[in-house]
DNA sequence: CTATATCATCGACATTTTAGATGGATTAAC
DNA sequence: GTTAATCCATCTAAAATGTCGATGATATAG
């Protein structure tokens, strides 16, 4: 891209003169002499080598050329202005950018509805959002690769602030045989059919959530690829109930009843890496989790 | 709107830098000092009120903020070049309204297929486009207020060429008393009802086109107000074949057939109503309206 | 440890922009 | 019809702004 021949001023008192109607009037409105006026205008049309104005009497006007640059110039202008709102923004205090990460437990429809409400208040901000499992999500306070976590841990060393339950319990594809059975189930039973398991998706450790020791093991590291070998019937995994309420209305999973087992409710807590560096937009987001999962706890 | 605070060429000034990794860098493309750009970056960024880059050992990279800043000044300057970009088409003859005039009976597919085609070719000139009658039309060559025009008649003193013909006949609604009489008219017969007519739309002038001195006479001054009330069944009017198929194909609409009267073939002429100050848009237009006339004679 | 590269800062200089004055042309007022 | 006022172009000097080259501080590469 070459070096833009006109400035941004120029376009400016382009602009001003047509709206005022003389030079000597957009003088005047921009508080200079008449003779700037008139210069930046000449060089205008000089480094455009378009004229913009005709000599109609005593006065200027735009010529058809000159209208149909000045609408063009009117978006330019308002462009510039809007960038440099956006520094207002930024020099107010607002992040460029807000990294969250969550366990894959979160309830999707929550996370949405933050999400949407967000994007109303703030337009700012862009957000980094990933999600992990365990100590994947954890870590990431710890390192400071996030602002916020969400996680069913707290890492040790912060502090977390509840913000709802993830259900969670034994999903199989209906026509698995241990669907057919139809009956609780004894863990024995359990192990001796293939387990889907996901993996810790942080770089450093490695623990394995809910594995019972089966004979054959699958591992993934994303409740999508979980879900995804589950209904390939490939075996029986440990799926947060949120997130898979359609398959369980069509009947194309089936929940396991185990013998002295109840499904699982793990608390996830909201972790802030570093309260003092967390700026409005990182506050903003946290308020609204906590407001959104308290209505949400209510919707179920 | 306020003035913009920071200038186009200071938002290059980072573009450039950001690109080329280093003031220095940045210096050397530009063909400036490096003292230069780091007053430019400086003064851009106090203008800002927002810090672009930050030192990491003896290099500056850009910040958080400034790479999102980054990708709207990167708008702002594409922005910028293409009103430079308008501005040298303008300055290379290319005008910036081309105004045409047309007689209501031109086909209509003919025209926005010429229209199709003109905005694909020419992106810098608008059109405006008229629809008038008899001298509405030509008297916008004599008097300059169109630049190209179409019209049965050639002004005296212009030259004209022959585009294609419109046929007119009369027309009814189905359901009138003259349609159901079903065979060949009289004029008298005509007469005796209701003629839709349209009026001369120049200002200056008031020469009805085919007025038979029907007893009951409605006046209109377009094509689409003459076959509305065609419709409604208050008359028999004179209409250009071209423009009323569907009404045709769908029997809405029956033509009448008058003893010693056959279908009025006018030429349609395109006169340009002054050569010297056509501009290429002009030409373009003229040459796409010429070829595409002698695709449709062929295509009837 | 030395050589090299990067960026900030400083003073001198060059360029660009501005103001004020003047003049020509056109419109408005009387 | 004369006069006054308005508007824009042009000129010159002054002010503001941008540029350069040198210097120094700091970090990296060898």
């Amino acid at each position: 891209m070459k070096e833009p021949a006109v400035s941004l001023e120029q376009w400016y008192i382009f602009k001003i003169v047509v709206e005022q109607g003389s030079f000597q009037g957009a003088a005047d409105y921009l508080i200079k002499s008449q003779s700037s006026i008139s210069y930046a205008i000449q060089k205008l049309q000089d480094n455009l080598g378009v004229r913009l104005f005709e000599q109609q009497g005593r006065r200027a006007v735009v010529t058809d050329m000159g209208k149909k640059m000045l609408t063009q110039a009117d978006e330019l202008l308002m462009q510039a202005a809007s960038i440099e709102q956006l520094a207002e923004e930024y020099s107010a205090g607002w992040e460029p950018l807000l990294k969250v990460m969550t366990t894959q437990l979160f309830p999707q429809p929550l996370l949405t509805d933050v999400l949407a409400l967000f994007a109303q208040q703030c337009t700012v901000t862009s957000i980094d959002f990933q999600q992990g499992t365990l100590s994947g999500v954890t870590d990431a306070a710890t390192y400071g690769t996030a602002d916020l976590i969400i996680s069913s841990q707290i890492p040790t060393g912060f502090t977390g602030e509840k913000l709802c339950l993830a259900q969670l319990s034994r999903f199989v594809h209906h026509q698995h045989p241990l669907a057919l059975l139809n009956r609780p189930l004894t863990l024995a039973e359990l192990k001796s059919h293939a387990q889907i398991v996901m993996s810790d998706s942080s770089a450093l450790r490695s623990v394995d959530a809910g594995w019972l020791g089966s004979q054959q093991r699958w591992t993934v590291n994303n409740f999508h690829e979980s879900l995804s070998l589950v209904k390939q019937g490939l075996g029986h995994a440990t799926l947060p109930v949120s997130r898979i309420q359609d398959e369980l209305a069509n009947g194309e999973l089936v929940e396991l009843i185990i013998e002295d087992h109840v499904r699982l409710d793990l608390s996830l807590y909201l972790v802030c890496a570093n309260k003092k560096t967390l700026g409005p937009a990182g506050l903003l987001f946290a308020k609204l989790l906590k407001q959104q999962a308290k209505q949400y706890v209510i919707d179920i």
